[in-house]
DNA sequence: ACAAAAGTGTTTCGGCTACACCCATGC
DNA sequence: GCATGGGTGTAGCCGAAACACTTTTGT
């Protein structure tokens, strides 16, 4: 019988580990930390921290991201847990992996360096310590999926975008090249984007109409992008 | 600084509850427990137990449902972490939830029972205690979202079976009637199931021939059946 | 004029649905 | 013969892919 309630049994450290990805210039990017003390100084490694006993492992990823990058109400996904019982040379630790989305254009970018995090391109980032790169893999697995049922990007770009902005956000996320005309009617036709009366002319000369997400889209059960091979 | 290694922080009772889908006569079944103990005795819970720290949630998850159904390499898959602080009155417990498949025509029924544990109809399942019922329905979410993707049934039905069983495992899962030709075509185009030489005769006069699934099935990325609304 | 992206239209193709229709057999 | 599920075939529809083509405007 212990002090927190009915039960007796061993108990364990939890902590969470988050895959934080931005996009910036059509590129994918990773939220990383650069380590500066021992053991593994010097490695790569996902942002993470300890789960109190009183908030949930999502408020725990939560505070960890708002001390990082002094954003709230980011989103966040879990994606599974990593239990291993020799995962971490350090000793016994749960971790329970998350995958955030942050907007690379609005925020501090000094906030994220003075605590020692860095931006890396997802594809050509620096392998992590102890079994960070699986959690990676997993959290890039389930990204992949999330957008091939999902339109995703509101949480990626910024509030009012183009269709091009949105294409190249997918590109990245797939590897891949979207014909523009088909990926146009393939979006549109799901109803989830409010097109607004402005256009953007930096990219093109005639000038694109910038869109923004509406509302209360309500989701499909279905595949609204067939993932590429 | 504690025994167990070079972290001090807080520790967690972890737990996992495992959601035990079987199938039966055209009908989804789950694996509940009858509490014999205050708290909350007379209701009905998910099978669970308490992570150790020398193994896996995975260890711990499969450790339980062999003690449970004697049964081991019983197919397991994460769901989630659920942690709310008060999502157990008894104390703060983390849980990872996973859903388990079982054959239901080939293990021990006494055993079950005599841990107390009973099958009940999925789709009539009573209330359950703490958030054990959320528990269900992710895993059912889950569940469907997985055999949209890939052929299920393996752990599920016997070693061979009709394609008549196949598919009312799938009505069984989403709800619905599949249409019997076209169910066949999608299920075989697909290459993942294997035709025995022997039928059977028990539901039709004609005989239906037996299937079994192959050892390598590579699996798609992209969804094999849609998900009916 | 030309380039470059925006936006629309068109043709073709393949897959899925909704059936119809024969097969085999026990009653 | 008839009912029942097994198994195959097919017409039609719908959506996706591939790609042509027109629009707009800065240079």
């Amino acid at each position: 019988m212990n002090q927190s309630g009915l039960y007796n049994h061993v108990k364990q450290l939890v902590a969470v580990d988050c895959i934080i990805f931005g996009y910036e210039a059509s590129e994918l990017k990773l939220l990383l930390f650069k380590r500066e003390l021992e053991p593994a100084i010097g490695q790569w490694s996902l942002v993470g921290g300890w789960v109190n006993d009183d908030e949930s492992v999502e408020t725990a990823a939560r505070r960890v991201l708002k001390y990082i990058t002094g954003l709230h109400d980011i989103f966040l996904e879990q994606v599974q847990v990593f239990s291993k019982p020799d995962r971490d040379p350090g000793g016994r630790v749960l971790s329970i992996a998350f995958f955030a989305f942050i907007r690379l254009d609005c925020f501090d970018k000094d906030l994220i360096t003075s605590h020692g995090a860095k931006w890396v391109p997802l594809y050509q980032r620096p392998s992590l310590i102890f079994d960070h790169d699986q959690m990676v893999e997993k959290a890039l697995e389930r990204l992949r999926l999330k957008a091939s049922y999902e339109l995703i990007g509101k949480e990626l770009l910024p509030e009012k975008f183009t269709l091009l902005q949105l294409r190249n956000l997918y590109n990245a996320i797939y590897q891949t090249q979207f014909d523009p005309g088909n990926f146009r009617k393939k979006i549109l036709v799901i109803n989830t984007l409010k097109r607004l009366n402005d256009k953007n002319t930096t990219a093109s000369k005639k000038g694109a109409y910038y869109y923004q997400f509406k509302e209360n889209s309500e989701k499909t059960a279905n595949q609204i992008i067939k993932i590429p091979n």
